[in-house]
DNA sequence: AAATACTATTTCGTATATGATTTTACGTGA
DNA sequence: TCACGTAAAATCATATACGAAATAGTATTT
């Protein structure tokens, strides 16, 4: 009898879900820190995120040790888990001093290891870039930083050296500077001492200013690498990051005084 | 009633257990890893690790979430967990470039930062290492290979800049150099073709030949640091790593061409 | 009134049980 | 002999329940 069976049975797409219940946890909690739903220093309670999330505790304790590995949660024993603190002022400048040592390394070797499927990749999301700069409103700084992370990551993926792209990924930098950046317009709302110096530079210089500047590097980077012209790439690279600092440095400043 | 109990409670020491079971079984199974009781490529059962390290699955699972974003487990959604596979050449050389990228660095500016405490750490370090060099046997490599890890560990911490530190900590390449060193060991016993070379090679040259240079070019470095002169410290850190590379070059050509 | 001790509540850590999916093994048929 | 299909075992993923520890709040004592 079951030959017909089999034939009904066909039909039904089996689809292995592609994604594991603890690993969207995981993006889930990631982008609660994004945006501040979680906010810095501030506790999270297991039961009440699994509930909040309608799962059982045990995904959200994957997820949570994974976060901490990626230094984003913080663990103290028999306490519970944090949201970490935003950058201080030398951890900011740190993380730049970090990438400074090897992202323009990877540039350099993206220039000389890029191949077609590189080069579509890098016009694509240049593209999306100047997509982005289309927005109007809000959302325009998210969907910058996001093509801003993509295209960093990428960079560092077709520089062909995976220790240095993970290790890239991994310092979740454009995660660090967006909580950054909304902590500081978070804080405006409240304090509203200092509201017209910062609103000046968050709705003039960064959303429209920034955005802008940085693209334009991103695009000279770019053309430089697909033209495989490598030390252009490396010094495009060099002081793209040395004006990103220059232009985040005062956000990273006003939070830290605040 | 209870004032006699609370005086007959005190003689019990409160030991605030100061690690959690889930760290405790994290670094068992990286030890397991770290000595090929877990071989490479190898699939992990949940449930038989809880139940050899006589814990329930959720310790193990918390454990393994942390290895998979430390590189040293793979998970394959509803498949399960695996050790992650030896280096590839390709990778090996990736790493070592990568800690050329920011271990030189990292000296440099630990000369440059170092305090009183730092030059103690980095004395006692050295110190250790000509301990370990007088073992004799099958330890020598292991205690070799843990001062190394730590060594290049402190320098990282002594430059101040905690990004670069822990991004050259989450590489683990001491754990994945020793992995290397243990498997071909462990192939030569059965196929002992190339037994020979290979036996020359390792008894000989790592064991002492290597683990000597390195120990004297490490003790260079302390040197420099301690001296606060920067450009020698950068220096000698280089070239450490460059002949590290190649001390290790045939041990990952043997391993990935059998 | 202040400090200490005790109790209660909250929260974390661990263990066990259940459901879903995959793999393996076996048997039937070509 | 090989291929296909079904059934059983193993294993993963999730949920729930229980026990232990820490914090907070209250009461009592000095």
């Amino acid at each position: 009898m079951p030959s017909k069976k089999s034939v009904a049975a066909r039909p039904i797409k089996r689809v292995p879900r592609r994604s594991v219940l603890s690993d969207d946890i995981y993006e889930m909690i990631k982008a609660m820190i994004f945006d501040h739903e979680i906010a810095p220093g501030v506790r999270v309670n297991i039961d009440a995120l699994a509930i909040q999330l309608d799962v059982s505790q045990t995904p959200v304790r994957e997820a949570l040790a994974r976060l901490e590995s990626d230094g984003l949660i913080a663990k103290e024993p028999l306490k519970g888990y944090k949201a970490t603190d935003l950058l201080s002022l030398k951890e900011f400048n740190d993380l730049f001093q970090f990438r400074l040592l090897i992202e323009p390394w990877a540039a350099e070797q993206a220039a000389k290891l890029v191949d077609n499927t590189g080069k579509t990749a890098l016009k694509a999301e240049i593209q999306s870039a100047n997509t982005a700069l289309k927005i109007s409103g809000d959302d325009q700084f998210q969907a910058l930083t996001e093509h801003d992370a993509r295209f960093h990551a990428l960079v560092a993926s077709i520089s062909g050296n995976q220790s240095v792209a993970d290790s890239f990924e991994r310092t979740h930098c454009h995660l660090h500077l967006f909580r950054l950046f909304m902590a500081n317009r978070l804080h405006q709302i409240d304090g509203e001492s200092r509201a017209k110096f910062v609103q000046e530079l968050f709705e003039e210089y960064y959303q429209v200013g920034s955005g802008q500047l940085a693209i334009k590097e991103h695009d000279v980077i770019a053309k430089a690498i697909i033209a495989q012209n490598s030390k252009a790439a490396r010094t495009a690279m060099h002081s793209h990051i040395e004006s990103s600092l220059k232009r985040f440095a005062p956000t990273a400043k006003a939070i830290n005084s605040k």
